[in-house]
DNA sequence: GATAAAAATTGACGGCGTGTCATGAATGAC
DNA sequence: GTCATTCATGACACGCCGTCAATTTTTATC
C-alpha cells in the first residue's frame, strides 16, 4: 500500500493477468447483479442469485463485496460519479439563476432518459412497493448542490434563501418528477426539466400548459 | 362472511374473547416492530427479531402478516390513512392555488414534525443509505393529490398544467423538504411549509430569505 | 357444567441463504 | 524450473424462512 516504486519503467495500462481477472470478475458480478435486481427486485434478490448467474463461485463474491448492499452501492455510485462532475460543470458556467436552474434540470433528465433501464430497474422492487436507496456518492451529489447554491448566493446570483431547503426541493423534484418521465410511454427529458424549470423560476402560474390537461396520464 | 346474524341482541363492543387478542396480538407485533425496526433498520430486521421481541411463538407472526414488508406496511399505512383525509379535506376547501398550496404543504410539515419519531426511524436504516418505501396506500395518496388537481384545473383554480407532474413535484419537495426539516436541531413545520408555498406560488425570486444564510445548515 | 366443534397457538422441521475457511490452482518473481 | 503469493473454490455450520401436525383455547350447544 506504501510501496509505489513499480518495476516496469513503463507505467501504463497493460495490467498482469492476475489484475485482469480481477477487473473482469467485478465486472462480472457486477453486471450479473444488474440483470438480477432487474429481474427479481432488490429485495427479492439474493448474493447467490447474482453469483449463480456468473461463472464464478459463491465463496468469490465476498472478495469482492461485503453483500448485496454493497454491490448495489457500486452500481448507484458508477451514476452518480458521471453524473456529478456534469452537472458541477454546467452550474459554475451559469450566469444568472435561469441557467443555473435549467441547466441542472436538463443535463439530470437528459442523463436519467438515457439511464432509464438502471434507473427504472433499481427504483421498483416487483412488488408494489418502491424503494429508494441513498448512497454515501449520492448524498454528496446532494451537498456538492447544495454548496453551489451557498456560493451563488454568496456572489449575489441568488438570494439569499435557505440553501438547504432549496438543495432538497430541487433533488425532490429532480427524482419524483424525472421517475414520471420515464414510466411515461415517450420519454421527453426537455419537458421534464422544462416543467421543473418553470416551477423554480415563476412558480404554479409561469408553468408551460398541457395540450391535453387531463389524457396526459400515460402511466396506466 | 355472509350471516349477518348474530346471538347478542346488543350489536355493540364488546368483543368475543378470540377477537380480542386477535387485536390485542396484532398490536403487539406491531409494536414489537416499531421498535426492532428502529433499533435495527428495516433491511436487518428479520420476523425472528420481531417475534422474539413479543411473547408469541414464530409461527404466529404468520397468522397475521405474510413478511416484514407486510408489517412495514401495516405500519406506514397507519400513517398515511391517518394523514390522508386531513389533507384531502383542506384542499377541497381550498378557494384558490394559494390555499390549495399552503394548506397542503402546511398540513403535511405539521404531520411530519408530530409523528417525526416514526418518520425518522421508518426513512433510516442503520448504515449511511437511506430508504424509501411507498406503500400502496402511500401511493394512493399521490393520486388523490393529481386527482384534486386535475379537478381544480377543470374548475379553473389551476392553470391547465400536467397535473402528473405537478403532483409529483409537490410529493419530491414535501417528502425531501420535510425530511431535511426534522434532521434540525429545532423543528419548524411552519418554516419548512412557507417556503415550499413560495417556491410553488413564485418560484425561488419570491422564496423567503433565510436570516443567516450560511449558518443555516444544523443538519451537520 | 359437560361436551363437541371451531379457531388459533405452538414449536419442530425441511429447505435455503449466509459468510467463513481449508484446500488447491493459477500467477508472478527469481 | 522453483517457490511464494494470491485468489478461486465449494463444503460447512449457523440462522432464518414458511409450513404444518399436534395441542390448547374459545365458542356453541345441550
Amino acid at each position: 500500500m506504501e510501496t509505489i516504486l513499480a518495476k516496469p519503467s513503463i507505467r501504463a495500462e497493460p495490467l498482469g493477468k492476475r489484475e485482469q481477472t480481477k477487473v473482469q470478475n467485478r465486472e462480472l458480478i457486477l453486471e450479473a447483479a444488474r440483470q438480477v435486481f432487474a429481474e427479481l427486485g432488490f429485495g427479492a434478490t439474493t448474493v447467490r442469485d447474482i453469483i449463480r448467474a456468473t461463472p464464478l463461485a459463491s465463496g468469490t463474491f465476498y472478495n469482492y463485496f461485503k453483500s448485496k448492499e454493497e454491490v448495489y452501492q457500486a452500481i448507484r455510485d458508477d451514476v452518480a460519479l458521471a453524473i456529478r462532475p456534469r452537472l458541477r460543470e454546467e452550474r459554475n458556467k451559469a450566469k444568472t439563476v435561469e441557467e443555473f436552474i435549467s441547466s441542472t434540470f436538463r443535463t439530470f433528465m437528459e442523463f436519467v432518459a438515457d439511464d432509464h433501464v438502471n434507473f427504472r430497474t433499481i427504483r421498483h422492487t416487483a412488488d408494489t412497493t418502491r424503494v429508494r436507496l441513498d448512497t454515501p456518492e449520492v448524498i454528496a451529489g446532494f451537498e456538492e448542490l447544495r454548496e453551489d447554491i451557498e456560493k451563488a448566493i454568496k456572489e449575489g446570483l441568488f438570494p439569499p434563501v435557505d440553501a438547504d431547503f432549496l438543495m432538497a426541493a430541487i433533488v425532490g423534484v429532480a427524482f419524483e418528477v424525472g421517475e414520471r418521465m420515464i414510466l411515461r410511454d415517450k420519454r421527453d427529458p426537455l419537458a421534464a426539466a422544462n416543467f421543473a424549470t418553470a416551477l423554480f423560476l415563476g412558480g404554479i402560474r409561469t408553468l408551460p400548459h398541457a395540450e391535453h390537461p387531463a389524457a396526459k396520464t400515460g402511466t396506466a
